[in-house]
DNA sequence: ATTTATTATCGTAATATTGCAATATTACAT
DNA sequence: ATGTAATATTGCAATATTACGATAATAAAT
């Protein structure tokens, strides 16, 4: 198998299990500490910082993206990778809602 | 490759990705949220609850044990699940500081 | 001691993830 | 138009994860 079965689960179990995979690489957690750190959202210098190959930094920055969680703007040569704290807010507040509730039904 | 390279990493940023991952599958959230909702902290009926095979579960629930959320008795024929509260909550605070840190920091 | 009920472990197959080299794309500058 | 600098995509190899059937282990009850 491999595949976890989607369909059995709710929706709202799918949504935390879904952002959870995306705080589950380290290489993606240093990735947005790093992005949050840059006044002036650099770009390249996120490959330079962490010790990874530009393509693998390319490919967690897009399953970061897949959540809504980049903004900036991308321009060719000087792109601008920032943080979207709105949608990090959001994520944020998804993450205690479920823990909110599972404590308050506990024995 | 395949493997994360946990080495270039701060503990702190591999202890974030660590617990997540414990989050990031539906059946370990959807377990955590069933053990929560039992008073009696039943067991077996996880399997029943969820539409997954006894092995499958087991596994599942080693991967939570592992980051301390179980607590319970194991005696033979009647185990009891439970959740560690205490264990749950410490958990919600290493995710809340890791997001307060993150925005904090944002430009 | 044997049965019974429950959970854990082993072995295995299928899929997913991670990481990189090579290449393609994009947009700016000359 | 050509070159350059930066990021994205593709293709591939290695490892990890998920899931289940079969089997083992454990403890209670008869």
């Amino acid at each position: 198998m491999g595949a976890s079965k989607l369909d059995i689960y709710s929706n709202d179990i799918n949504q935390i299990a879904a952002v959870a995979k995306v705080f589950a690489h380290p290489a993606r957690v240093a990735i947005l500490q790093y992005i949050s750190k840059q006044e002036a959202c650099i770009c390249n210098d996120i490959v330079d910082e962490i010790g990874l190959s530009q393509p693998t930094i390319s490919q967690h920055l897009k399953v970061i993206n897949n959540v809504g969680l980049l903004k900036g703007t991308f321009e060719g040569k000087s792109l601008c990778y920032c943080l979207n704290v709105k949608r990090f807010q959001e994520l944020q507040t998804l993450f205690n809602q479920f823990f909110n509730q599972t404590k308050l039904n506990c024995c």
